[in-house]
DNA sequence: CAGTGGTCTAGACCACAGT
DNA sequence: CTGTGGTCTAGACCACTGG
């Protein structure tokens, strides 16, 4: 009884890892975790089983050893940039993005959309068009084509207000993203949409998109954001 | 004989773990690694010995486990874009880079580029400008500001024609940058270097770089690329 | 010194693959 | 069925750290 439910299946080393995640959760920076020697007499388990959770635990980045001291929360390594939807970038600047959908419709993929779909020619896809605000100026305007069943019955409700929102939902979150980013000069529909006035060029940057959700490929998209109110910044770590 | 010179001080792991490392080197992935029990009798060693030696692997990504069935080379996984120099982008696209410095002196860094050097302002830095080309044309106007010690003695000798070479040849290559891109239009002197003409406006991409090895500033940079001559690409993962 | 993590042994039983 | 990896035990010695 009391224990999990499940706590028949559970194995001892994930027992154990939990435990000390437990523990461990959001606690500073080289506080220290039990000791090995601790978690056998409080488990009456072998060494080597809280060493397997403890190894999974560090290589998780949750805990650092150090030889001949012990075992302590690790501080928070550096991380390359996820990929991020518009909506989370302009969240990150602590802004909150806004949306205006100027077209949502079904259309026949052109030779581009489909390859980068990987659909045939002349599929139906979904062509969804926004223009994005954050702080009430206007950023970006957005093209995104989704082949139809990775958000099946999307245009026949209200289209959601973030895009990745709604693909977490339906367990597609991307986790892989391939981007071209270029410079370039608006186009005039371009101006007009982002409230440039017709006098001065206008660089815009070019950001084309295609996210996968493992080998699955769940968005594409060509988004032009007006230079003057958009950065973006990325952080790199190495290959690995 | 035979053997490497240092045996004595291996530990039976690591030696296991170079061993499967060599027979798995370049092989197809699929290709069956020995079993454990196998590699136990050859080594002579216990079969968790065998285990650490092949969970390093396995972390590594260079073998996969298959329960009930066996231990594989891995196929290489998707792999996000490491810290990349201008050389390195170039050749990515079957280019070589050409390099031409235009400016190469120590100056007093400026607020700015103290801040990002993480130096006092006024510190003495070393600011190298360079024409950057690709398949003979211009492609980006390009200044990198650098701690002098980072690359002591540059000045008074040839410069080097990658800094990421020259980098890592002291042992300072990057392993994190943060970028910051942006849209502009080119200044009339950037115009003039990068050979574009007088009468269009010419849409440059502005990248921002600070790149780390480790904890140490190694390079602050800002560079302008000739938008119609270079796309940035972008392959980017989980956060993790 | 006592305590820590790092390494290592020589077994064991299990669930699962393929034959 | 046999062979695989997955889990687990109950010890052991080492090098290192700190007091």
């Amino acid at each position: 009884m009391g224990q999990t439910v499940e706590t028949a299946r559970e194995l001892k080393h994930v027992v154990v890892r939990e435990h000390v995640r437990n523990l461990v959760q959001g606690a500073a920076p080289g506080t220290p975790a039990p000791s090995e020697r601790e978690l056998v007499s409080q488990f009456g388990v072998a060494r080597m089983t809280v060493r397997q959770a403890l190894d999974a635990l560090v290589v998780e980045g949750l805990l650092e050893r150090m030889p001949g001291r012990g075992t302590f929360v690790a501080r928070p390594r550096r991380t390359h940039t996820p990929v991020a939807s518009f909506t989370e970038s302009v969240a990150r600047r602590g802004q909150v993005a806004e949306t205006v959908t100027l077209l949502a419709r079904r259309e026949q993929a052109g030779p581009g959309v489909a390859r980068a779909l990987e659909v045939a020619a002349g599929s139906p896809v979904i062509h969804w068009r926004r223009l994005r605000r954050a702080g009430g100026e206007a950023i970006c305007i957005q093209d995104v084509y989704l082949a139809p069943d990775v958000l099946p019955g999307v245009l026949d409700s209200v289209m959601p207000e973030s895009l990745y929102e709604a693909l977490c939902r339906r367990g597609l979150r991307p986790t892989w993203s391939e981007d071209s980013i270029r410079a370039d000069l608006a186009t005039d529909e371009e101006r007009d949409l982002l409230d440039i006035g017709a006098d001065s060029p206008a660089p815009v940057l070019r950001v084309s998109r295609r996210a996968l959700h493992g080998e699955r490929v769940v968005e594409v998209s060509r988004s032009a954001y007006r230079s003057d109110r958009h950065t973006l910044y990325l952080q790199l770590g190495p290959s690995s």
